[in-house]
DNA sequence: CGACCGCCATTGGTCTGACCATACGTCAGT
DNA sequence: ACTGACGTATGGTCAGACCAATGGCGGTCG
């Protein structure tokens, strides 16, 4: 058993048996090594490898504000890691939209029966800002935009974060592709076209057209972006 | 900027624009630290966290089979990370269940139309020795197998990782919620009852049906288990 | 008496240097 | 040509030192 995996099942122990919950301290790191009869430095190589997965949070100082905490930030860190392995190309292109195809049904689905009138306005505000999009570096945020913000509206924190990862995760190859295609324009229209359906079915309440409208958005974008290659 | 930061940019950055894929081997950690300006103990900490991420594997020795290597190994790390997060209560059951209903939705259809024969017949042992278990002790991984079979059997890796991921970290809750139960047996032959039916749609390769079924397992399992408090 | 200011303790952040464990490569000896 | 011992490269670990940030405590001044 290496020191820093001892320091890591210790901490994970700890919080899957519920001696550690959100807001808890750990002890020092110097304290910690001395318990657990490792050098400081394996300690904090497991305190790291937690933060990187938004599981910890440190900060220096004196006081109660200081110190290692337990934390529940998932969001950056399952981007992160989604971003590096698509990007690595363990995922083949087909296989993502099939993903995005189940969890984005879903997340408008719900979008459509949770959708408040101030979200529905931040939506519409999207879709208006798409429409007046000229360029490709202008659209593409906006489009990962409305896919994410269908999913916060949907008001389920899993999808969303879900949702959220993979969309960021593709954000680099869909500007990359969009870059390749000989009627960037019409396509865009095309897409703008689908947004603006989409939105008005959230908009009147009715998840199974959204659900399918977006499958159809999804699929229909990809069959036309040549994310031919390695990068999905 | 914080040293072991730097070090992560920099290894992130190789990874994301390509110079590093699948397979590439880093420096070693004493010449990217003079390399980065930095002391070892920072590079080791970066190292760890994206270790820890299914992005890297360290081998010790000599040779070219030794040094810190890229990999894209994330099953484990995406089920690590969740399973953190849900004992951490960040995601309320309603949220976890309408996920696992998006993404099971999607492996059911998806397998169901990817069958092999090979497939089916691993998947009615499964069934089978579900019908034949005993005890919760027996039935629950069975159970958690029967799904992930699924998700596998889809042939589509990110929905079978994010569904074993789901799935793997409610392993321990669901078992939980079944010790609690006063007729555990009655809800266990209705689960049988349903697994048989989704593998026989899934035999029939009749997708919609499968999936439909599928959430209407889903939904009635969470509708009867006791998973209120904390734990998901 | 109260407000302010500066020292000090605590805690994470980092570096250095050392040594260990492991595995491969090489070279001498058979 | 095979074999075994030794050297070397690499990650794993530790000890110790110092830095940086931050908050608390106590003393001093108004």
């Amino acid at each position: 058993m290496k020191a820093y995996e001892l320091a890591l099942d210790h901490i994970e122990e700890g919080i899957l048996s519920g001696r550690y919950e959100v807001g808890s301290i750990l002890p020092p790191e110097r304290e910690l090594a001395t318990q657990l009869g490792i050098g400081r430095s394996s300690v904090r190589e497991a305190i790291r490898a937690l933060e990187s997965q938004g599981v910890l949070d440190s900060a220096v100082g004196a006081g109660p504000a200081s110190g290692t905490r337990v934390t529940s930030d998932q969001s950056r860190a399952l981007t992160r890691l989604l971003k590096l392995h698509v990007s690595l190309g363990k995922y083949p292109v087909d296989d993502v939209v099939e993903a995005r195809v189940s969890l984005e049904r879903g997340s408008a689905a719900l979008a459509s029966t949770h959708a408040t009138a101030d979200a529905l306005a931040r939506l519409a505000e999207v879709v208006e800002a798409m429409e007046a999009a000229e360029s490709i570096a202008e659209f593409s945020p906006l489009d990962t935009g409305f896919h994410v913000l269908i999913a916060e509206v949907s008001e389920n924190t899993l999808i969303s974060d879900l949702t959220r990862a993979v969309r960021e995760a593709l954000l680099q190859p869909i500007a990359r592709a969009s870059a390749r295609m000989a009627d960037w324009p019409g396509f865009r229209d095309g897409l703008n076209e689908q947004h603006r359906r989409i939105f008005a079915a959230i908009q009147a309440g009715d998840p199974d057209a959204a659900a399918d409208l977006m499958e159809h958005h999804i699929r229909h974008a990809y069959s036309i972006l040549p994310m031919n290659g390695a990068m999905p």
